[in-house]
DNA sequence: GATGACCTGTGA
DNA sequence: TCACAGGTCATC
């Protein structure tokens, strides 16, 4: 479920219940989900009587710091994870279908010398927890992004414009559903090559960037955009049925009449 | 770069 | 039973 708006939702609730507040024991029984070599030995010895400090986010990446400058924990939501803060979700207005307290489906979590907790779960198991997680893996982040950030990342680029914009590595944040509807906005076919992109139709492309996100954001997350994700749904802009095609792997939905 | 793999749940 | 799911990674 989660692209930048939702991460930055669950961020936000960390930010606000999960700081400053003593770390008593680290629940960590998924060794599957720890990567880039984190064992839960790691965790407890980085964690257990520390606390953090602040909850940072970059792309989908969350980034959580600790009294100790040397233990920083990254925290990535994969598919289906979800912040729980004191057992009650963070920040995701989506509705589950079974939101059951689904205790095995916790793959990471603190518990609070208050008594308290902070558990991720994710049923899909494609998230992650790592220490010390490499933030410059990512590109400038999507919320924040400028033209001129935009025009870099797409400078001579030849795939599809769908999967420059989510190369994480380029800009970090944008997901399927995001990228589908900023694509919509603007006009522009997902499988449109990016150096035939010309620097008008990237300006349009940054603009619609930005309203997706901040309207998205506003309604309540990605899936809350404009354009039906349905094959033959009709296209609110001009009524023609939509398509659905695989473009860089993903299930796109796209208007063959406005996307050129 | 495109492809498939990773893992598990949900709904048709 | 099958297709599909809002992400990322390794591999050709």
């Amino acid at each position: 479920m989660p692209e930048i708006l939702e991460v930055e939702a669950a961020r936000r609730v960390l930010e606000e219940r999960a700081l400053n507040r003593e770390i008593a024991k680290v629940h960590a029984p998924d060794t599957w989900f720890m990567k880039r070599g984190t064992t839960a030995p790691a965790l407890r010895h980085a964690l257990v009587g520390n606390a953090f400090t602040a909850a940072r986010r970059r792309g989908k990446q969350i980034i959580l710091d600790t009294e100790n400058p040397d233990v920083r924990v990254g925290v990535h939501l994969g598919m289906s994870g979800r912040v729980l803060v004191d057992d009650e979700e963070a920040g995701d207005p989506l509705v589950y279908a079974s939101n059951l307290r689904m205790v095995k489906w916790h793959r990471f979590g603190v518990h609070f010398a208050d008594g308290g907790d902070f558990m991720l779960r994710d049923p899909r198991r494609l998230g992650a927890v790592e220490l010390d997680p490499d933030e410059r893996r990512l590109g400038p982040d999507a919320m924040t992004l400028t033209f001129a950030q935009l025009d870099h990342a797409l400078a001579k680029r030849i795939a599809p414009i769908k999967a420059v914009l989510m190369d994480q590595h380029r800009i970090a944040g944008l997901g399927n559903l995001l990228v589908d509807e900023s694509l919509w906005r603007a006009g522009i076919a997902p499988g449109r090559l990016t150096f035939t992109i010309d620097p008008a139709e990237r300006k349009v492309l940054h603009k619609a960037i930005r309203t997706t996100l901040r309207t998205l954001d506003r309604r309540g997350g990605s899936h809350t955009g404009d354009m039906p994700r349905g094959l033959d749904a009709p296209c609110p802009r001009d009524g023609a049925p939509l398509r659905r095609d695989k473009v860089a792997g993903r299930t796109t939905y796209w208007c063959a009449v406005h996307q050129h």
